[in-house]
DNA sequence: CTCATTATTGGTAATTTTGTCAAATATGCA
DNA sequence: TGCATATTTGACAAAATTACCAATAATGAG
């Protein structure tokens, strides 16, 4: 692998690090239906605000997502839905995972 | 967020997590022209045996890939195609990363 | 101006991830 | 059997991630 070849791996691996995580997964949906203000999605989720606020500094950073102050508050929006088609896809892994782990189950209790 | 949704999202956050990595995703799209063992991803990567082996387990783990031995070699497969379609997402978000980027840079330039 | 509200930042400890080396395993061949 | 090849695993140090608390901005209301 080259150098700029691996640079772009490591772009687009920086970005999709930026949603691996429980937290930040919930904004991306979460902003789906709208915008939303730092208060608003600490309630949401139930955690520190500031660490809600550091996930959404992470969001930001890889640009998935973008701010707009009004007043004291701060409100995030996606800026690039099509982030959300992915989901489908990875219920389709853990779907898939489940089926397999079923059929692993099964094959036990027929062994006995 | 109640118990059951937070499971729900670390799940998912889980299998994005595999992704996460340069490497990993180097992988995933060198499986989708077709299968290759360890041998030839290692390879094509340049980084130690050990190393790409426990990329593929982790990739395995989560339900991307799957293995199949012949021989001495196992050869590793793609499990869930759809993960491709994610890719031109995330060119969309570079590109518009570098857009505002290059828009940044012209303002301070004008300023000057 | 002072206070309450909203949000971000710095410090810190716990946890996780990553890469490499060495050792262990497995397979096919002479 | 003994050996070479292919792969995985364990140990371990370095680096990154994460969550919380406290402290620091920034803004609007009284």
């Amino acid at each position: 692998m080259n150098d700029a070849t691996r640079k772009q791996y490591v772009a687009r691996a920086s970005i999709i690090k930026a949603m691996a995580h429980p937290t930040r997964l919930f904004v991306i949906e979460a902003l789906e239906k709208g915008e939303r203000c730092v208060n608003d999605l600490t309630d949401m989720i139930g955690a520190d605000m500031s660490t809600v606020s550091k996930h959404l500094s992470i969001l930001k950073n890889a640009g998935i997502i973008g701010d707009k102050k009004s007043g004291t508050s701060v409100f995030y929006h996606l800026k690039t839905p099509c982030i959300l088609g992915f989901f489908g896809c990875i219920e389709d892994v853990i779907e898939s995972n489940m089926r397999q782990q079923g059929e692993v189950l099964k094959s036990c209790k027929a062994r006995r």
